[in-house]
DNA sequence: CTGAAAGCGCTTACAG
DNA sequence: CTGAAAGCGCTTACAG
């Protein structure tokens, strides 16, 4: 029960042994790679199941085989935003018949030769990355072997024709905030960006900036602020509005975990939602429904994108190609937080 | 960007090549293995660098060497009592200096020899494996094979020595139930079993008949149904009870996930809560204090359990030992749902 | 301190 | 239909 005395593992020669044939026809029958005699199949089918035997995948990918793997790479894996996401990636990999390794790298941070990803071209036919989840400089080797990529939730860097999918924040975003103005008429909408550097914060952004203008309002810096995408971060950030005496009638929480934070710090004020203040989030997790009063806010069809970016994964491995840019459609959920009934 | 053009690898032998070099003395100034002179050392980093090296995880592996990744096996990934799990696994594993790969098995159906699991022996030095997410026969082979094992949320099946970690179940539930006839005063209370054969929902039963016997409160399985630690089973089997007439002034909802359900069947149907039936739930997840009202629940720990279950396994690869069951200790956390105030 | 060589467990032309 | 052999990219005794 420990590596001080190591396994015993049993090998593709022990299976063709025992069977009496040369390990060549035993890895014909495993993968069915050419014809073998009924009565041979049936030997080495025997010999198998009898002594148990298991290929070893990595002696597998150096001989040469596709892995039938597709990795998944992650900044963290904690947050409320990736079940539904995982659950998109992971039923769609299924489907097309591939296996799913998850890796959180944790930060975007320098490479390390004697501790490399354990997730990469060695044990994988390809792979999705979500946001920054590696450095640029690695992407860059990637995309250079022509190893296949596909980016999520962020585009590709400089020349490089790496695809990407993502989601219609800019639209969604705009849509959010002008039925803010149009239906409810409010006309000091703060917003809480996300972390910086974060290519959903930043189009999001830049969506609230049109609907302000596209309504004559004027775009207050006074109004913005840091919820980084977080809970208490946000939290903080509303608390301090509310410290300084800043005015507005509504806030655009940038995500929904912000909102959930920006939530607790109006209720603790004293502040009724809607009535006092109207709160809107972004990407209507599953929380989002049952909070009180319930969250208007944008579906951004996580676990849709999740497949979708899968599909654009397997095809750039099976065809060499995939969509360049894939941008998903987003949708107004309108509850209650917006004041609406 | 494709598969079609095969990617050209560098490898071992490029770098002692530029460096003028062996490729064992390559592989010791990567390891940090033996000895080398300070010169050499630099001119290997230095053709590293330049060639943009990385070592072949795959090939590392098969020369014998371990491979300082641990393994995660979830039957499944989408659910919201994941993300804090993960949360807990992934920052113990990182901070034992490990890296984690997670895969979701989808089932415990038949092995298929031509497709392995795409996480075991041949790249993980342990696995970490979360309630029934590999048929047992695999379990007995792992075991078998001395290999590192640690089961999470499950007991080991009968004659395995398997270090399990695992929640104290029954007496939080027992905790749960018996909160609700002290300080309530209710009698018939109402229980939403998770799915069979899940262990957490077998002892979270005894718990509650433990604390109908104390009181002598009669078990009446007319007030059990099967909520599934799903939100949509456990509001159809509310439904059903209502559609019934069952009367009941409480529910035990099994999970979090059940509670929510609940609620939802309650409230369609025009129940207050607490004021008509009381809820309670259990897991805690981050969705709870958020409903309306906030949930009476029982705090799992999961994050806790999560760093334990690696702690665990970590000890089983260094020293060959670990506890041979670890139970974590839950706690009650009183909100409103109870009647609490 | 460094290199030549065996071996890890497989797959896949190449012969037959 | 089947086998002998080379090779995948590394690590690690064994010599020197």
């Amino acid at each position: 029960m420990s590596q001080h005395k190591p396994p015993a593992r049993i090998t593709i020669a022990d299976v063709a042994r025992r069977a009496g044939v040369s390990i060549a026809t035993v890895s014909r029958v495993i993968n069915q790679t050419a014809r073998v005699a009924p009565d041979t199949q049936a030997l080495v089918q025997a010999a198998i199941a009898e002594l148990n035997y298991r290929p070893h995948a990595a002696a597998r990918m150096l001989a040469g085989r596709k892995t039938n793997t597709l990795g998944l790479l992650l900044p963290e894996i904690g947050a409320a935003f990736f079940p539904p996401m995982l659950r998109g990636v992971e039923a769609e990999a299924r489907e097309s018949g591939f296996g799913l390794l998850i890796y959180a790298t944790h930060s975007a941070s320098a490479y390390d030769v004697a501790q490399p990803y354990p997730l990469g071209e060695h044990n994988t036919d390809g792979l999705l990355i979500f946001t920054n989840s590696i450095p640029e400089a690695e992407l860059r080797r990637l995309h250079h072997m022509r190893f296949p990529v596909v980016l999520f939730y962020r585009s590709a860097p400089e020349g490089l024709d790496i695809p990407s999918v993502a989601v219609e924040n800019k639209s969604g975003a705009r849509q959010l905030v002008e039925h803010l103005v149009r239906a409810h008429d409010y006309r000091r909408i703060a917003f809480l960006r996300g972390p910086g550097g974060n290519e959903d914060s930043y189009w999001r952004e830049q969506g609230y900036r049109e609907a302000l203008q596209v309504h004559g309002l004027p775009f207050d810096p006074a109004l913005v602020a840091v919820g980084g995408f977080d809970r208490q971060a946000a939290q903080d950030a509303v608390d301090q509005w509310l410290r300084e005496g800043l005015e507005f009638d509504a806030i655009f929480a940038g995500d929904d975990d912000a909102a959930i934070g920006a939530l607790t710090a109006l209720q603790r004020a004293g502040k009724r939602v809607p009535e006092d203040v109207a709160l809107v989030g972004f990407d209507d997790t599953c929380v989002s429904r049952y909070l009180a009063p319930p969250l208007t806010t944008i579906n951004a069809h996580v676990e849709q994108a999740g497949r979708e970016a899968i599909r654009q994964l397997v095809r750039l491995i099976r065809t060499g190609q995939a969509e360049p840019l894939v941008l998903l459609p987003t949708e107004l959920v309108i509850r209650r937080s917006c004041g609406c009934t």
